[in-house]
RNA sequence: UGGGGCGUCGCCAAGCGGUAAGGCACGGGUCUUUGGAACCCGCACACGGUGGUUCGAAUCCACCCGCCCCAGCCA
């Protein structure tokens, strides 16, 4: 498989790539890695990675690890693992044989700094966090050197092997890089390497008290992986010369490089995992995986495809200039593959009453339905045509504005696959309430033809009130209302209220009795929707909607509206 | 007043000195038993600004402006 369609369009990466290979640096090889913290679900930025790190190993015959950078216990946990793993299973890679943690190589880092320290680049200092950032000056000013900078290699060696041995608490002292306090760059004044943390890691247990940064582990874990193009993200763009300073100071087996790419940002929703934490630990969704949150796992509840969403970050391309996506090319990138593939089945969501009557009591007719016209080969099914049934609430209007095409009193419109019926009255409650509507069936058009074939300008869906099996369906809207919520003040208050709407009384063709999860339908002239994986069971049916199809009217009807 | 980046259509994004790709969005139309899909048309005399080099500049040079990142014992 590749995320590369023929003539997808080239980035500055792939020049990089194709430079080194024309001048056979490391031998022609490309060899990238996609290295989650696991402290979190990946999300639809993570997607954005993984589809470049694995896809350019793909694309150039090479090799894509997966790599827990595990450095930080007190944050990081299995479920976070697995869940990421899950993810880009489902996303369609595969690492092979090649899943590695960065705890995987706590040993060799270790041996790697009392290198540096025999070396005389790295010191025990034993100043405060407080007075480290005093120390460290500010972005204008130069830092000064700790008082501990100059101590002699063999107390330094013997102060961070017992470090290491637990004889000391935590925070009381670090292992420093020596490099230049006076730095521009801030991440060149003796930046930390090691702290002392107890903390139960998730491989290595207790067995560690001390655990390296990452800007110490990241270089390192590269260089043993074999790693010729380690892609981050731009942040990182000026922890690179600490990067390189880190591996021309170390036997290391070969030296990546580093190279740095704009993340993704996308309009209604926010990627940051602090927040995206947030708002699963504040319940102001149902939980990692709820269907309006942007993680891989909410996605794919929620109904969106791997496919889509690998077209997506093909599409959105690959630069060092920071943009907001538009939510709107991933909802047409999902439209796009859907469209194609998801079986059409009818499905009346907010239920009116339709009593056809001049249509025989007791009377059922079975109608071939197509189940795809984007694809002959997907074939027919029957539905069961009766005297009652459902249409959608919003196909009916008493009183019907210009433009309006649907049913009104005494027009016609055409049953899908089955009839043509025209409005002949209204039936309403007390509270004047339309709760049925009474119309005559034109007997000469079964299939839906018009006998003297006048133009019928509307078809809608509908279904057998006698045949309907009830289901409840979950509408989603964007989980914040307003395009950039991670700039306001404060974007719990940008939560969009209505992001979700249950409706409990929806009807729908029988066959969807036994719709499972992972099956994805098309619900004529509404959108795309997959049963709940997490709610769904036989006798109880919840469905999601994806994404809801164009809808020219609502166009319309709001342009009127405006006016 | 430090260091590192980035500025091409509403949103992404090609372009690498030879006279502005493409996608999304948007607008108009054709067709339609989904107001879906499909198809057609339109949509930057202009590349943050100003100078300069050149026969020729979005592409090279200079200066200016704007935006982003960095002062975790987070990643």
């Amino acid at each position: 498989m590749s995320t590369q369609v023929p003539g997808a369009p080239t980035h500055f990466i792939k020049d990089i790539i194709n430079e080194d290979r024309k001048v056979n640096k490391n031998g022609g090889r490309v060899h990238t890695r996609f290295p989650p913290e696991p402290n979190g679900y990946l999300h639809i930025g993570h997607a954005k990675s993984i589809c470049l790190n694995f896809g350019l190993a793909i694309d150039y015959a090479g090799k894509c690890n997966l790599r827990f950078d595990d450095t930080n216990p007190s944050k990081e946990e299995v479920e976070y693992v697995d869940s990421i793993m899950d993810s880009v299973r489902w996303l369609g890679f595969d690492w092979e044989d090649r899943l590695y943690y960065a705890s995987d190589y706590f040993e060799q880092l270790y041996e790697y700094a009392e290198h540096l320290i025999r070396n005389g680049k790295a010191y025990v200092c034993h100043l405060t966090p407080d007075e480290i950032r005093e120390y460290r000056g500010t972005l204008t000013a130069p830092g000064r050197e700790s008082p501990y900078r100059g101590r002699p290699v063999d107390e330094n060696l013997d102060l961070f092997r017992r470090m290491r041995a637990g004889e000391l608490p935590d925070g009381r002292c670090v292992l420093r890089a020596k490099i230049d306090m006076a730095s521009g760059n801030i991440n060149m004044r003796d930046p930390v390497l090691y702290r002392i943390l107890r903390a139960t890691h998730h491989r290595t247990g207790d067995s560690w008290c001390i655990y390296p940064m990452y800007d110490y582990a990241h270089p390192i874990s590269d260089a043993i992986e074999g790693v010729t193009h380690s892609i981050c993200t731009l942040e990182f763009e000026d922890h690179r010369p600490f990067y390189d300073w880190v591996l021309d100071q170390l036997p290391v087996p070969c030296h990546p490089q580093q190279i740095e790419f704009a993340r993704l940002n996308m309009t209604y929703t926010v990627l940051s995992k602090r927040k995206l934490l947030q708002l699963v630990q504040e319940n102001h969704v149902a939980g990692w995986d709820d269907p309006r949150m942007p993680t891989l796992a909410g996605m794919r509840r929620r109904g969106f495809t791997p496919e889509a969403i690998r077209d997506f970050c093909d599409r959105i391309g690959v630069a060092k200039a920071n943009s907001t996506v538009d939510f709107a090319l991933l909802a047409h990138c999902l439209r796009e593959d859907l469209n194609k593939r998801a079986p059409r089945v009818m499905a009346v969501l907010r239920p009116l009453r339709v009593v056809i009557e001049n249509y025989p009591e007791g009377q059922v007719e079975w109608f071939d339905a197509e189940n795809n016209p984007e694809d002959p080969t997907a074939g027919t099914r029957k539905i069961p045509f009766s005297r009652v049934v459902y249409i959608e609430q919003e196909d009916f209007l008493e009183n019907p504005p210009k433009k309006f095409y649907r049913l009104a009193p005494g027009r016609e419109i055409r049953l899908k696959h089955a009839y043509i019926i025209k409005c002949t009255g209204v039936v309403k409650d007390d509270k004047g309430e339309i709760v049925e509507l009474q119309c005559t069936y034109d007997t000469g058009s079964r299939g839906g033809e018009a006998p003297d074939g006048r133009p019928i300008k509307v078809t809608t869906h509908w279904v057998s009130a006698e045949h309907a099996i009830g289901s409840e369906v979950r509408l989603y809207d964007h989980l914040f209302h307003v395009e950039n919520p991670g700039e306001a003040a404060d974007f719990l208050s940008c939560i969009n209220p209505s992001s979700l709407t249950v409706l409990k009384d929806c009807k729908l063709e029988p066959g969807l009795a036994s719709a499972a999860p992972g099956v994805f339908f098309q619900f004529m002239r509404q959108g795309y929707f997959t049963a709940d994986p997490v709610d769904s069971m036989p006798g109880h049916l919840v469905f999601n909607r994806t994404v809801s199809l164009k809808d020219e009217w609502a166009r319309v009807a709001k342009r009127m509206d405006s006016k």
